[in-house]
DNA sequence: CGGATACTTGATAGAGCTCAAGCTTGGTGG
DNA sequence: CCACCAAGCTTGAGCTCTATCAAGTATCCG
């Protein structure tokens, strides 16, 4: 089973270009952990005391704000460190929420041990800070999106980057998908509808066909 | 004048609780240069080769999006590193692009020198780590306040921030103001006019003193 | 079948954006 | 000292997008 942790780590997001003694030593680290759907992992404003790596299933990390409205900040799913960022502050509160969005395999890692580990060995510090660097980037663009797009434009992206081909995607509630785009369940429903009238998906049950690719990718601004 | 940038370095925000010996090795890495008002620093999408550090003057770092308009992410003031993130991504490029908003002296260190010495060092690893992991929490604060809080608040928010007392504050230009509010010009004057038609403000020259600081505070949603 | 949950849809309001015109301000050169 | 210019500021009108509220409808599950 630590055998099991060790080549997760080794795949993981954040941990990947790490050396092999530094992957056994978090491995030792690495309690599993099943959460059901819907667990809460862990509440914005929290002691940020552990950090995840997600083996199977799916994770969403979310803000809810002032007037009661949800952002998700990231989804993680296999092989995605969540939490990673807070844990590195000595001290810190989680930023953020998590709950799971379907039964999910992770491994709990106590964040002061991996933080001494990181610290003490160069090529770890690197694949952190690497991957820090990255979300950054990540988040400022995803910001960029958020304040600067329309919604047409958000939701066309994200129905291109969740249809790999044009297989069918089940969509999640309206709710989740608001929460995504930084809108309001009311919102994607109308323009789900519009997209479909528009002949540029199909609908079926919540699971989407993209019909005309190049129209997206108008919208989306591509 | 490699003391002074020893001094500097040891007081910077990201490398502060570093190690003596690490601040030499960095203080050696540093060239002094200075930069006259409206000078373009790096601009988004070159090669991230170098990162700065404040010494004396103002940096903004700002991203342009696709229709033009501009939003300034961070204002880089003494002691404040720039470009710090996107230096520690191998091969990475600027996320933003960065220019002078004052006469500035600043010390420019090379990227990937910078990267091996932080890996090198668990000490300084771990101020950087904590450096990166506050910024990452920053940017989350500031990117609900702009999706979520409407230009009100986040006018008020800025007024307030920005006068310590009740001492008056010179207004950068409506453009500026707007890119840090995420915004446009015009709506910059029309609030300026409703706080100061309301009391909340006195408005002179360019120069904003605080009237009725709980307003702004109620305002800002605080 | 009943109830809960989620989805859809209309009406309405409001914030923010754009365009365009006119106005200040500060600096420059005659 | 004044006229003039450029940059920046102000303001009105119109418009689009998004949010909100509310009512009605589908869907799922026990």
């Amino acid at each position: 089973m630590p055998e099991r942790a060790a080549q997760l780590l080794r795949l993981s997001a954040a941990f990947q270009v790490a050396r092999e003694s530094d992957v056994r030593e978090l491995a030792a680290l690495a309690r599993p952990r099943t959460l059901p759907r819907g667990a809460l992992v862990f509440r914005q404003g929290e002691p940020a005391s552990s950090l995840y790596v997600v083996e199977t299933g799916l994770l969403r990390v979310s803000r809810l704000n002032a007037s009661g409205r949800e952002l998700t900040l990231m989804l993680g799913g296999p092989r995605q460190l969540v939490a990673g960022v807070s844990a590195f502050v000595q001290d810190a509160t989680y930023s953020a929420s998590c709950t799971a969005l379907e039964d999910s395999q992770v491994l709990v890692l106590d964040a002061a041990a991996v933080r001494q580990l990181t610290c003490r060995s160069p090529a770890l510090a690197e694949a952190v800070l690497t991957y820090f660097a990255r979300r950054h980037a990540d988040l400022l663009t995803r910001m960029e999106d958020l304040l600067f797009s329309d919604l047409n434009a958000r939701l066309a992206a994200h129905l291109l980057d969740q249809t790999p081909c044009s297989d069918g995607y089940a969509l999640p509630t309206n709710s989740e998908l608001a929460a995504l785009l930084g809108t309001v369940p009311e919102l994607v429903s109308r323009k789900l509808g519009e997209f479909y009238r528009q002949r540029h998906i199909t609908l079926h049950r919540r699971s989407v066909r993209i019909l005309d690719e190049a129209a997206l990718q108008r919208l989306a601004g591509r």
